[in-house]
DNA sequence: TTAATAGTGTCTTTTAGACACTATGAC
DNA sequence: GTCATAGTGTCTAAAAGACACTATTAA
């Protein structure tokens, strides 16, 4: 086809968001191939259009292959474009991100976790991206069952709120939290389920689960 | 370069809001082209790395040859893809969504309004980037100046609420809306302006304009 | 003065935050 | 029992809605 050569490189980049120490953090990971090859950077690859049914699935192929994981939650985030955010040529990369509970990151390789606010410099224009990622996440933690999905299946109102405080960046009203939860009909106990007593856990909790309607919420997870 | 014949298609479609009788209208034109030549679609076409500094740069771009509108507020939705959207093969379009005040409008060429909500059956996915659009218009106009975009530069306060109106889709409060108004330091009177007195409007009403402040809210207006 | 819309004041309801209090289980 | 965390109840403050009321101007 004429006019082909014409045509922008369009890839797709991964902000990937984990718990660590109850901090909001990100993972990054060292780039194999030039351009930047070595430094740290969003995990992210060429859409195929031979395999791939969309970028979301693009990107979901990319985790796997590039960092081994899988059954994340993975939303299109916005997409970055220009002629000179990659020394290759005029691009385009459509931003997702995904998050990465903990029983996920077993199986991950070649991850490096960062300070979700506070991240190495970054090349392209993956700083940009990263700052969008988590203006989005702080958004739509406020209002849904989101912060949730960083954790295991089952988990106690007092993780839970931790989560949301990581995630939204600040303290939570402890009541104002169990009521707001109760009302939104988000989780719901696992019946006869409490957690285990650690050492910074001296009385163990209920457990709970997301309900179905939780999951509504969202657009889906791959 | 060896491999460019398995880029993607990219493309830019604009969702068209206006207000056209108090509703919340989006404005729709005919292809000239095939695909669907001839059937009502969004205002589209191809992103040109020569000459376009992003995609929503082609947007604009688009907007001025296509239809003739410039100057409009114009943000990114969100970018849809795949390969079955476009008959051309494995396409990207990276939707935006613009606000034509009706002064914007005058100048405009071979555009069609109909109902947001009621749209015709449209080609391509465009329905589904119709469809979001207003999803997203409903959402962000609940908390930022964004329909007063709709209005001329000076607007009355029973203009705007029913802008709001029109574009969240219910009734609002009145004094409740204009509390609202004023903690928001969005808009500020024009010193000594009225509004003229016409048919419907018996009494001259106080003259608003938006603050410095309101724009910060936005990306940017091109 | 009347009709119609512009604009205000105030009461009620709802929601969110503060914070003291009780409950439970490990030790 | 003691201590730390889980979980509840209640008071207060702030925000949102209902709605009656006053103000202004064209006719």
């Amino acid at each position: 086809m004429a006019g082909q050569e014409k045509r922008p490189i369009v890839t797709v980049d991964t902000v990937l968001f984990t718990l660590r120490d109850g901090r909001l953090t990100t993972l990054l990971q060292s780039r194999d191939k030039p351009p930047h090859a070595g430094s740290l950077a969003l995990v992210g690859g060429y859409v195929r259009p031979e395999e791939d049914a969309s970028t979301t699935d693009a990107a979901s192929r990319i985790l796997r292959q590039k960092a081994g994981l899988a059954g994340l939650f993975l939303e299109q985030l916005a997409t970055f474009s220009g002629p000179d955010r990659d020394p290759r040529g005029w691009s385009l990369s459509v931003a997702h991100y995904a998050l990465v509970p903990e029983a996920a990151l077993a199986a991950a390789q070649g991850l490096e976790a960062f300070p979700a606010e506070d991240p190495p410099p970054l090349p392209f224009d993956h700083g940009a991206i990263l700052a969008a990622a988590l203006a989005r996440i702080r958004t739509k933690g406020a209002w849904s069952s989101l912060p949730a999905l960083l954790l295991p299946d089952t988990f106690t109102l007092p993780e839970l709120k931790a989560v949301y405080e990581a995630v939204m960046g600040e303290r939570l009203n402890d009541s104002a939290f169990r009521r707001k939860i109760n009302d939104l009909r988000l989780i719901e106990e696992v019946p006869d389920a409490r957690s285990q007593a650690t050492a910074e856990r001296r009385r163990p909790a209920q457990l709970y689960r997301l309900t179905r309607r939780a999951f509504v919420a969202f657009d889906r997870v791959i």
